[in-house]
DNA sequence: TTGTAAGCGTTATCAG
DNA sequence: CTGATAACGCTTACAA
């Protein structure tokens, strides 16, 4: 607990080398003019001390930490690890320490998370938690903490954001779907709770369909992949009617317990059943057939928001906005 | 609340309440007495103000902050990341938040990453680290920091380990193999700075194989499932005595790899090829056939280490030391 | 129950 | 070039 206790401090090493709190704060921050053989003596006094300066300390006197708040859902899915990786790139790169603030996909949570950014003193936050509407955004703003927003449009002095589009590649999927001549009802796995990302997706399903009026279905599923596997096989089993068609999964654990369950079920993909995976990642390519995606690159994201963030805090943010495209990758799981 | 907001400061509501610094400190802090019309006063105007306690200058005023420092190689991985995701469930049940210090799978990367630890006055911090050697660690030890560390035998006063071991679970499937008859050799797939949990898992290869006497192969990989399904493809076309016997990848991607390659240049596993993986994880259960691993849950390593650390926090830690066995899981990917 | 004042370990502004 | 000294925002004896 005290473990800070027998903390080496600045007052403790310029007693031993004779100079003042003044003079060893210049040499660890290498400004102000010291004499070299004064600054020596201090380094060499440093160094036997095994003195290290307190971030805390310092960051209460400069009124900047160099840390910077990550709110995330928990980093079990790849997708959210993808992109934790990205910031973690770029935030070594501009000298920023990351602290997370993980929501497990509840808004209260995300909330609290939010209450803990602003008490943290970070110098700036990335925002992606799929749960927060624009309102519990700008409380954010609201505190004066430089932030960059993923997935939500945001307006406000210190914000930027970052917004998927899903919209025209899953749009143009569909439509081409019944244009080729498909006639099977295309099926949605709902997930409950599982964000906006998902909820649009699904809002874009059901009114795509409901344009064309088609038929269409949308079933809910557990957010595992073991259990929709499970699932899904008791589904193909249960219901004849639904051995053929395209089914969409949100991401790729989803979409391959689909698959999987689909070709354990005798069924063949992409001839029987044709299967989507909206957000993409590597695994995509080691199922076989390997997976038809949505493919955003996460880890690009993360590294964006980072040099969005970066730029937020040194400078003026030119572009306070920044779009990315959902691409069709076609793998073996769709025609 | 709509306007930016300099900080609010502790004095500034202690001001608008009409009280001192001090009851405004009992009152948020819930200890000490203060009779109900003034916390309701204060609380009123804590409100109003919007106020938020500065975690940093509680941090300096108390000598502990609620981080803790987490070290580990970027959160790319499956493995990792779900060994993260592990810590930040017991993290946010016990309170603390998470200060990431990633290191990318170099040892001096990992070796400033431990003064940046220091520096940035975590209560305490987990090392994961692969590259990391017991005398690294011991300099986190010699600064006092509590730490629970991953993969490293240590003995500090304030430092717990958690360790894995392969060795038994590893030795007994090779033996297993050439007992049940196996004869083309064994390949391992080596690849560079993988840490050390894949070297030793080498090591106990090369010494069971040299021990039995028998003929083993070990060639190196690039460390990516892409690359080394494409090495494997030209490696089976081009050896064609590699293309029976067992392979071993260190985690999913790489074994995942191993077997589609095989698989797509016409063998199949397990009959002609047999492919176990070192480290698995859920993924193991997506591909098909499915793959056999030695497998450690690296969710349940990373809440057990923040609970060693909680306790070696709050009191003493009774057991410094966590084993975590690695079982093997049969997949269809070995006889 | 409440207020005063001395830290916590730095940085930064002045003088000298 | 160097040294006092006042912040930074909060906790916590100790007094009142």
């Amino acid at each position: 607990m005290d473990n800070l206790k027998d903390r080496v401090t600045i007052y403790q090493v310029a007693k031993a080398a004779g100079v003042s709190l003044a003079t060893v704060s210049r040499v660890i921050n290498k400004q102000g003019s010291v004499t070299a053989s004064t600054r020596e003596k201090v380094e060499k006094t440093i160094a036997e001390l095994g003195y290290k300066p307190s971030g805390l300390a310092q960051a209460l006197a400069t009124n900047h930490t160099t840390n910077i708040g990550v709110i995330i859902p928990s980093p079990n899915y790849v997708y959210i690890a993808n992109f934790l990786s990205g910031i973690t790139q770029i935030a070594k790169e501009k000298n920023y320490n990351l602290t997370l603030f993980p929501t497990a996909h509840s808004r209260d949570e995300a909330l609290e998370m939010i209450e803990k950014v602003i008490s943290s003193h970070v110098d700036g936050a990335i925002v992606f938690d799929d749960q927060l509407g624009p309102d519990d955004i700008k409380k954010i703003a609201s505190y004066n903490v430089p932030s960059i927003v993923i997935d939500n449009k945001v307006s406000a002095e210190k914000i930027g954001d970052i917004r998927f589009n899903y919209d025209e590649a899953l749009r143009r999927f569909i439509l081409d779907y019944y244009e080729k001549g498909g006639v099977a009802p295309m099926t949605f796995l709902h997930v409950h709770n599982a964000g906006r990302l998902l909820a649009r997706c699904e809002r874009i399903f059901v009114q795509t369909h409901e344009e064309l009026n088609r038929e269409y279905k949308v079933i809910s599923c557990d957010d595992s992949y073991t259990r929709t596997y499970g699932d899904m096989m008791e589904y193909f089993r249960d219901h004849p009617e639904a051995r053929k068609g395209v089914y969409i999964g949100y991401r790729d654990s989803i979409a391959a317990a689909i698959e999987n369950a689909a070709t354990d079920s005798g069924l063949s993909v992409p001839e029987d059943i044709e299967v989507l995976s909206l957000v993409g990642t590597k695994y995509s390519q080691i199922v076989r057939p390997k997976l038809s995606t949505m493919h955003i690159d996460m880890a690009e994201v993360g590294k964006r928001a980072m040099y969005m963030l970066a730029e937020l805090l040194s400078k003026e943010l030119i572009d306070k906005s920044a779009h990315f495209n959902a691409t069709f990758v076609k793998g073996g799981s769709t025609k």
